[in-house]
DNA sequence: CCCCTCTATACGTAAAATCGATTGTTTCTA
DNA sequence: TAGAAACAATCGATTTTACGTATAGAGGGG
């Protein structure tokens, strides 16, 4: 059986005529006739009563009939489906962030994403970097913005841009008195960090000197909001990503900053996605469209 | 897009795995991508993520996927009716007899035909001869029980039985003096008759003599019931088909009878239906149904 | 009785599906 | 880290199938 063939039925069915039913097919008559008599032998029934005057639809016929319409129907709404999605800036695509991204990058572009890609739905996900990377191989997840570069062959990344960290520090406090600052003018036991699986805790970790890094276990924020609000209440100092520095916030907590002038205090931000993954057309758009909403303090790719 | 190719990425979809897939499909691996790949193409979208640790379905291969099984389902349920179908003595088949044949004939059938045919459900139609071959042909009707030949081309018949007429009187009636009558014995005006448009009335006047026909216009009977009530109460003679006969009610009504010695009087049944009718095997089947109940008052083809 | 209409058949051709063999990757394992 | 195994894609040849043209055959109408 072919769906051509539950067309050609069809097609007599409604003009009651062979001749003009393969007209209507695009079909010659001797092709529509041999293909429902092929199929009438196929079924072991006879779906027409043919005479010179009408054709007339048997019983089994127009039951037969009934259900290859659905079959017809079904086969449209495919390719009517596979049309409208067709566009790879249609569709949806869960997009993940890891939470020292997320709050200051997607305001950044969401409205740009409305206006270009407006077809397109996504969901934001906010997770750690691991659980995103399982969601991305498990499927879960079309595609992550990551601090980190994919560490499995079978994912690939777009580089973003690069996000300086900014050293913060309450007003008043001694740093305050310098133009900019270095981590070496960070005394030890001063740095406030992140909870562990937080990449930025890492990275803020990896630019210290040897000697912070056998830290006290106590202290670590489960946020960038708790971080800095543990500053603004005089718990030491903290390394921040520039883009979470946006807004006026830091006067208001009584907070004050320095850019770092360490060589390698910055992380790379990565759109990451499964090598195979179909609508990489949309991830390129994405990404230009998140290059293009960035502010100076971050150095697009 | 082919009936085949929705099996092709339903097995795909199943089995994660285009070459279990492809045995899955009784086919061979290239064959499977290859047509998945075509369709695709002509879809213009990626129904599958390949990788080499496990098959993705994208989100529009979901969706896709979702109507092909509707597709093969509806394909699977054309299949399934007919070979249910394909049973000559199953399904439904519309029967027509007329007035004077039907309230007879049908007893003496159904019950066989119910364990001969169980499967085939039969729908009873009563009405005249002209109608019932109208619904013939138009196909409203199947088959009809006529006590006339074919007269359309289209149309064709199996020859039921001869059915022999009585001649019906009151008792006391002078004809009761007879051992048996010709109509040579009947009184010309005596005659009682139905009205216009069954069959039996023509068939009985034309075995009258040529002066009995130029009869009066009143006293017609609308159904054979009338007719030997009339003739019950006093107001003549009629003639009877025999299966009308059966039964002991002559005689509860005061009334006699006596077989026709008269060359031709009697009719014969035809079983008659579309030429063109597919499941003529039904019909076969039905004939000799009705013949094998008959009683001894008629003679079975 | 012939002509017209309509469906069925015959046969050659073109397209398509299929298979076996092979290639190119990727993953697993020693 | 090299080799093997697994897997999908590709290639080329073969078979199958659908198709069109030409024609036959059957019915109905004038």
């Amino acid at each position: 059986m072919n769906l051509r063939d539950l067309d050609y039925i069809c097609a007599v069915a409604d003009h009651k005529h062979f001749g003009r039913a393969a007209e209507s097919c695009h079909v010659s008559q001797p092709t529509l006739s041999g293909q429902i008599k092929k199929l009438e032998a196929q079924l072991g029934v006879t779906l027409f009563e043919r005479s010179h005057k009408a054709i007339r639809v048997t019983d089994i016929g127009e039951e037969i009939i009934l259900i290859a319409r659905e079959a017809r129907d079904a086969a449209r709404r495919i390719k009517s489906v596979a049309a409208s999605a067709q566009d790879p800036l249609a569709g949806n695509l869960s997009l993940g962030l890891i939470p020292t991204i997320a709050p200051h990058l997607i305001p950044l572009f969401v409205g740009k994403l409305r206006s270009a890609m407006p077809k397109m739905s996504v969901d934001f996900r906010e997770d750690i970097t691991a659980r995103l990377t399982e969601a991305l191989l498990a499927g879960d997840l079309d595609v992550a913005v990551l601090a980190t570069p994919p560490d499995e062959d079978s994912l690939t990344a777009i580089e973003l841009y690069s996000e300086p960290f900014w050293l913060l520090f309450p007003e008043g406090h001694e740093l305050g008195k310098l133009k900019d600052a270095s981590m070496k003018d960070v005394k030890e036991d001063d740095i406030l960090l992140l909870t562990e699986g937080h990449c930025f805790r890492d990275q803020a970790l990896s630019i210290c000197r040897p000697a912070q890094k056998r830290r006290r276990q106590s202290l670590r924020a489960t946020s960038l909001e708790t971080l800095i609000n543990l500053v603004a209440s005089g718990q030491g100092v903290t390394l921040v990503p520039a883009l979470a520095m946006r807004g006026g916030w830091s006067k208001e907590l009584g907070l004050a900053s320095h850019a770092l002038t360490d060589k390698g205090a910055e992380r790379k931000i990565y759109l990451t996605f499964r090598k195979r993954f179909p609508r990489i057309r949309a991830l390129e758009t994405l990404a230009e469209l998140i290059q293009g909403g960035l502010p100076d303090s971050v150095k697009s790719a």
